[in-house]
DNA sequence: CGGATTATTGAGTAATATCAATCAGCGTGG
DNA sequence: CCACGCTGATTGATATTACTCAATAATCCG
């Protein structure tokens, strides 16, 4: 039922959100019901393009999106992976109007969050607002680290890095194990992540199997070798923000802030 | 005088934040009243160390920063570069330990703003709190920039939208023309930012000088032909949110929520 | 089964890196 | 004032990575 893959979603949005922001039950029942409208999309579905205006926040309830730039030639480079639980457009809250577009990966249900709810949350509940920034926060962390792969590493570390990413994130997420995930991206999508060919991604992908590092078979990722994957990809989750929760705002007129542990 | 420049700092912080907030007199206050302590940089210093966790968050008085990525070998990354106004890292004040450094590109002043201050003022104005997170998807959406440009165009696309984009910077900020400006970086440096080799940087340059585009002559860039530069980097500023001041949050408990023109 | 993607392979090319000099400016100590 | 040593800019020659084009094989899907 429709309404049963809204409350899904919510529940893995504030389990994500809950992974770097501690929020009082209250705060934690104010998320869980907020309203949305549940859409089934397919691969391939444009739901936001370049410069357009929003009112609503795109929720990934099962499947993948991305959010991609468009060049003139028509090549796309997709420059932020969004797996079930992960609010693409958060910035579209603060920011309505931005430069880039959203789009599904694979196929899977989608949940639409008008902006104006959100809001009235992050009006009344300051640490929801603190939450929703420092998730954020941890966007711009992760597209700092994709220009340094992307400025400063050869393809076989870009693509090592990637699997490594999505494996934490999927394990974090509770979706799957970092060693064997499902990720349903062809070749070619997998290029327009990396900013690199379908054909040099197929040879790469090749390369890391013949070094029995990894397979990727059926769009499902097998990682035989951790470490040496870690090694090629020079990885270091730190930038993924996985300490735990951090300080909360204290509310109301209290000029003292509250640090956590 | 130092205070002095603390004062200079915030103002133009303050500028910058009303681009694209709109803040009340009192918030206005508020922002201009923080405290902080005011440092000289000579460039190449480096001010936060990757992965280090920080209680401050640095505004850039005068000069330039960057924020910076290292690889093993020793080469870097700066996924972010910050002039006069800007605050390196307000994403710190969210998630204070994050995965980057930030550096010094050019010698100039700073001032370091407790984290605590910040907060407090968030807290106590949540106008504010929506400022400072608009101002992190900024930042957001010109790394997503930057990813596309580095995954997706060639040397001279991508020197050339760097220009296109600081010029523009600068002209919003009050601090030169989109046409001429001093942007003090050694070829190296702009390598890093670009991920080029210096060699590259420097042939790509002469390219560009040599079509009459653009000339850089002791550090300063003149812009001779800004529409054929702009051509070349595929260069559109929407991703800058440079629509004006967008809508505010209505204090309280008001659960109706206030939408800008 | 047949038409569509998607994956794979090969050969040749273009962009960028690498290595190694040389050159130019510039501050400093003699 | 000038020689020295430094950093940054420039040049040339070569190596390497990744792209392009084009074809074929495998897979998916109705």
């Amino acid at each position: 039922m429709m309404s049963e893959a809204r409350k899904f979603g919510l529940r893995r949005f504030l389990r994500r959100l809950l992974d770097r922001s501690t929020l009082s039950a209250e705060e934690q029942h104010a998320i869980l019901s907020l309203p949305g409208q549940v859409r089934s999309v397919r691969s391939r579905q444009d739901l936001v393009m370049p410069g357009e205006r929003v009112e609503h926040a795109v929720l990934v309830v099962d499947g993948l999106c991305g959010r991609f730039d468009q060049m003139r030639d028509g090549s796309q480079q997709i420059n932020a992976i969004y797996i079930a639980g992960d609010m693409c457009d958060i910035h579209s809250v603060a920011s309505p109007r931005a430069g880039w577009g959203i789009t599904t990966i694979a196929s899977g249900t989608i949940l639409l969050v008008p902006h104006e709810d959100i809001n009235r949350l992050a009006v009344r509940y300051n640490n929801i607002a603190l939450a929703l920034w420092r998730d954020t926060t941890l966007d711009a962390s992760i597209l700092a680290k994709w220009v340094a792969n992307a400025g400063r590493k050869d393809a076989r570390s870009r693509l090592a890095h990637l699997f490594c990413e999505v494996g934490v994130r999927m394990e974090r997420a509770g979706l799957d194990k970092r060693t064997h995930f499902r990720l349903d991206v062809t070749q070619a999508r997998l290029s327009d992540v990396l900013g690199l060919t379908p054909v040099h991604v197929n040879r790469t992908l090749q390369s890391l199997r013949a070094e029995q590092v990894l397979s990727m078979d059926k769009h499902v990722v097998d990682i035989a070798d951790w470490d040496a994957l870690a090694c090629i990809a020079e990885f270091d989750p730190a930038y993924l923000l996985l300490d735990g929760p951090l300080f909360r705002w204290k509310a109301g007129e209290d000029t003292e802030v509250a640090l956590a542990s």
